[in-house]
RNA sequence: GCCGAUAUGGCUCAAUUGGCAGAGCAGCUGAUUUGUAAUCAGCAGGUUAUCGGUUCGAGUCCGAUUAUCGGCUCCA
C-alpha cells in the first residue's frame, strides 16, 4: 500500500500498520510527539490499522487535533483519579472543548478541595507512564463490561449507538471507559494541567435529566502555555461588563427592584441615548425606514393569532390569570404583530411595498431565574427593532439591505471582526417547535444560504436556532468568558403574513401575501453596551463616551472661565465635566481615574497653562460617526482664546 | 427552573472558640502648588441584604426570603 505523507512525500508498505507504527517508522521523535493522526482528512486514533492507499497526516501538539486528544486523554486520566478517590462516583461524559477538556460524573457537588485532591492524585497517575490500550467489543458484551461496573450512563450511550457502529474502549491502568478516541499512547506526554472549575450540568443536555457534577480543566503541551493561559483568565476578568459596568456608574442593580431589572445611570442612558440617535437617525434618513410606537402590553388574543401563545407562553409576563379569566394583558415579548396591524390599517399596493417599519421598542421576556447576567440577559430590554412587509421579488434586496446595514453598525462601531455570522436552521426532527411548512423552511434556508454566498459572507451554520416562524441570520459575539450571545438578529418569515392574513394588491387586481422581514439593527442596546463595555475595556471611542472631556482646571483663576469653558464645549455638543477639585491637588493627574476619559482640557489662567491632553493614543470607531479628535483640538484654540480675552478684559 | 457558591461603609477586605463592627482606597474639611498609580492632617460614613429562630449575648450558629456570581438548561 502506498502513503502519501503531508509533505507529499510517498512510503510503501507491504503489511497492514497503525498510524504510530508509520509514524515510528518515519522517525522515532516523531512517533514520541505523535497525538493523532488524519486519514483522508479524517482524525484517526494512532492505534487505526491502516491497511489500504491513503494520504497520512501525523498530528501533534502542534496540530489543534493533537492538542485535542492530549485534553481527551487527561479527561480520562482525570475521572480514573476521581474513580479512585470516590468509588461510587459514575462516570458520564468527557470530551475535549475549545479551551480544555470536561467530565461528568454522578458524585454530590465537589469542592475545590475535592479539586485539589483530583489533581494531585492525577500528578500521580501521570507520574507512573499510564499506557493507553485501544479494544472492542460486540454489543452485548459491551454493555456487560459496564453493567457489571455499574456504569449505567455508558450503558445508555451504547444502547443509543447506531446499529453498524464500533464499540471502543481505552484501558489505562485498571480504569475502563467507553471511547471512541483518539487518545495518546501514553500519558507520559501529558506535561501542564488544570482542573479549572466545578458545576453541574444535566446529563445529555436535557432538563429533565439527572444533574450531573461536571470538572472543567485544561491542558497545554507546555508549562508556559497553560500559565499564560490561566494569566488570560484572570486578565479578562478586568473586561467584565458588568464589573467594569458598575465601577463606572453605566448602570447598577437593586435588590427590591428585582432580577434581571437593571437601572441605567445617567452615563449609561447616555450612551444607549447615543446610540439610538444614531440607529433611529439611519434608519429614518438613509434606509427608508418609517416609525412606529405601539402599546408595551396587549390581549392575549393577539398572542394566541402570532402563535406566541403556544410557542412561548412561559416567557411572557402575563397580567391576570389566564385560566380562571375570560381575557388577560400580556406584556409584549417582541412587536411583530402590533406593526402587522400598523400595516393592516390601510389595503396595499404592490407599489406601496417594501414598507420598513422601524420602533425602538421595549420588551419584557420572563426568563427563568437562573438566566439573568449583568446587562447580557434581562428581563426587560430595548430592541432596534423592525418588519420589513415586502413582495416576494423584492425579498432578496430587502434581506441583503439589512444584512448590510448590520454589517455597516458593526463597521461604526469598529467591531467588525467581533461577530460571527451564523445561519440558524430549523430542525426537522422537531416540528412541534415550528410552523408552516417544510418545503417552505427548505425553501427559504437555501435562499438565505445562497445570498450569504454571493455576498461572500463567511457563516456557520446552526440546526435547531429558528425562530418558530422562520429561519435566520444571526450575528454572534462572544463575551469575555468565551460564552456567545446574539447581538443582531436578521429573520425570513414566510408564515406569519398568511396568520394575521396581511396583504397587498397586485398588478392584476389581486390580493397576494407579503413576505416579512424580522430584524434588529444593533441588537437589544443594553446587550450591545455590555458588549462594547468589553471590547473597549470601558474605553469608549469618543462619540460614545459619556464623558467625553474633562476639565482640569489647575490655576486659582480658573473659577472666573469655568462658565466660558464649559458652555463653550457644550455648544458644540461636547460631554464635558469639570473637575474643580484638582485645582486642589495641582498637577496630580491620577491615570487610573481618567483612562476611560478621551480628553483631558488642562485650563489655566493663560495660553501656556491651557491645553488638551490626549490620554489614549488612539480612537477605534471614532472616524465612522463623528470625527471628535480634531474637533476638540479646534475646540481648545477657541476657548484659549475667549480664557485670554476674559482675562484682557478683566485686567 | 436546576446544582453550587457568595452577601460586612461608595469600592477592596478584616473581625480568634458566639463577647465593644475595624482598616486601606474613594468622599468631605483644612494645609500643601508639585505634570499623570497615590502629599500631610483631621472629619464623616455601617440596623453586617431582609425576615424569623437558638442564646445572657449573633457579623459569626440554624431556617426562610431576596439579590449577585460560576455553570447547566433556555434565549435577543
Amino acid at each position: 500500500m502506498k502513503i502519501t505523507l503531508k509533505d507529499g512525500s510517498v512510503r510503501e508498505y507491504h503489511a497492514p500498520l497503525t498510524i504510530y507504527e508509520i509514524a515510528a517508522d518515519i522517525s522515532e521523535g516523531l512517533a514520541r510527539v505523535a497525538c493523532c493522526g488524519s486519514v483522508d482528512g479524517a482524525v484517526c486514533d494512532l492505534r487505526t490499522l491502516i491497511e489500504r492507499d491513503c494520504e497520512l497526516s501525523i498530528l501533534t501538539l502542534s496540530d489543534k487535533e493533537g492538542l485535542n486528544a492530549l485534553r481527551h486523554t487527561v479527561s480520562h486520566i482525570m475521572a480514573e483519579a476521581v474513580k479512585s478517590l470516590f468509588k461510587d462516583a459514575k462516570i458520564a461524559i468527557g470530551p475535549s472543548i475549545e479551551n480544555g477538556f470536561y467530565y461528568d460524573f454522578e458524585h454530590p457537588p465537589f469542592t475545590r478541595e475535592d479539586l485539589d485532591l483530583i489533581e494531585t492524585e492525577m500528578k500521580k497517575i501521570i507520574k507512573e507512564g499510564r499506557e493507553f490500550t485501544r479494544f472492542t467489543l460486540p454489543r452485548a458484551e459491551a454493555v456487560k463490561l459496564m453493567a457489571e461496573a455499574g456504569e449505567i450512563y455508558k450503558v445508555e450511550l451504547i444502547n443509543d449507538l447506531p446499529e453498524n457502529a464500533e464499540i471502543s474502549f481505552y484501558r489505562q491502568g485498571d480504569f475502563v471507559d467507553l471511547c471512541a478516541g483518539p487518545h495518546l499512547m501514553n500519558a507520559k506526554n501529558i506535561k501542564a494541567f488544570k482542573l479549572i472549575s466545578s458545576s453541574s450540568a444535566y446529563w445529555r443536555g436535557n432538563s429533565d435529566n439527572a444533574m450531573l457534577q461536571r470538572i472543567y480543566g485544561t491542558a497545554f503541551a507546555k508549562k508556559e502555555e497553560l500559565n499564560d493561559y490561566l494569566d488570560y483568565l484572570e486578565k479578562i476578568k478586568l473586561r467584565d461588563h458588568n464589573k467594569i459596568g458598575r465601577e463606572m456608574e453605566l448602570f447598577t442593580t437593586a435588590d427590591v427592584i428585582g432580577q434581571g431589572l437593571p437601572l441605567l445611570m445617567p452615563k449609561g442612558a447616555r450612551i444607549i441615548q447615543t446610540l439610538q440617535r444614531w440607529i433611529e437617525d439611519e434608519e429614518d434618513f438613509n434606509r427608508g425606514y418609517v416609525r412606529t410606537k405601539t402599546p408595551f402590553l396587549a390581549k392575549s388574543d393577539l398572542y394566541k393569532l402570532s402563535g406566541h401563545w403556544d410557542m412561548y407562553r412561559e416567557g411572557m409576563f402575563i397580567l391576570g390569570d389566564a385560566e380562571s379569566e375570560a381575557e388577560v394583558l400580556a406584556l409584549r415579548p417582541m412587536t411583530c404583530p402590533f406593526q402587522y396591524f400598523i400595516y393592516k390599517a390601510s389595503q396595499k399596493s404592490y407599489r406601496d411595498l417594501p414598507i420598513r417599519y422601524g420602533e425602538t421598542a421595549v420588551l419584557f421576556r420572563n426568563e427563568d431565574s437562573g438566566e439573568m447576567h449583568g446587562l447580557t440577559r434581562v428581563r426587560q430590554f430595548t430592541i432596534s427593532e423592525g418588519h420589513l412587509i415586502v413582495r416576494p421579488d423584492q425579498m432578496d434586496k430587502e434581506f441583503k439591505d439589512c444584512l448590510d446595514f448590520a454589517r455597516y453598525c458593526m463597521r461604526t462601531l469598529g467591531i467588525e471582526d467581533e461577530v460571527s455570522f451564523r445561519l440558524s436552521k430549523w430542525d426537522p426532527d422537531k416540528r412541534d417547535k415550528y410552523i408552516g411548512e417544510a418545503e417552505v423552511w427548505e425553501d427559504t434556508q437555501n435562499r438565505i444560504r445562497s445570498i450569504m454566498l454571493e455576498l461572500g459572507i463567511p457563516f456557520t451554520e446552526a440546526l435547531g436556532e429558528a425562530a418558530f416562524y422562520g429561519p435566520k441570520v444571526d450575528l454572534q459575539a462572544k463575551n469575555v468568558y468565551g460564552k456567545e450571545d446574539t447581538m443582531i438578529t436578521i429573520q425570513w418569515d414566510a408564515v406569519l403574513a398568511e396568520r394575521f392574513d396581511l396583504y397587498y394588491i397586485d398588478q392584476k387586481g389581486d390580493k397576494v401575501r407579503p413576505y416579512i422581514i424580522h430584524r434588529t439593527a444593533l441588537g437589544c442596546y443594553e446587550r450591545t453596551l455590555a458588549w462594547l463595555i468589553e471590547l473597549y475595556e470601558g474605553k469608549f471611542p469618543t462619540w460614545l463616551c459619556p464623558e467625553q472631556v474633562r476639565v482640569l482646571p489647575i490655576s486659582d483663576k480658573y473659577e472666573a472661565y469655568a462658565e466660558t469653558v464649559r458652555t463653550t464645549l457644550h455648544a458644540h455638543g461636547v460631554l464635558v465635566t469639570s473637575d474643580l477639585r484638582a485645582e486642589k491637588i495641582g498637577y496630580k493627574i491620577r491615570e487610573a481615574r481618567l483612562d476611560k476619559i478621551p480628553y483631558l482640557l488642562i485650563v489655566g489662567a493663560n495660553e501656556e497653562e491651557t491645553e488638551t491632553v490626549s490620554v489614549r493614543s488612539r480612537f477605534a470607531g471614532d472616524e465612522g460617526v463623528k470625527p471628535l479628535a480634531d474637533f476638540i483640538d479646534q475646540i481648545t484654540q477657541e476657548i484659549r482664546a475667549k480664557v485670554i480675552r476674559k482675562e484682557e478684559n478683566a485686567e
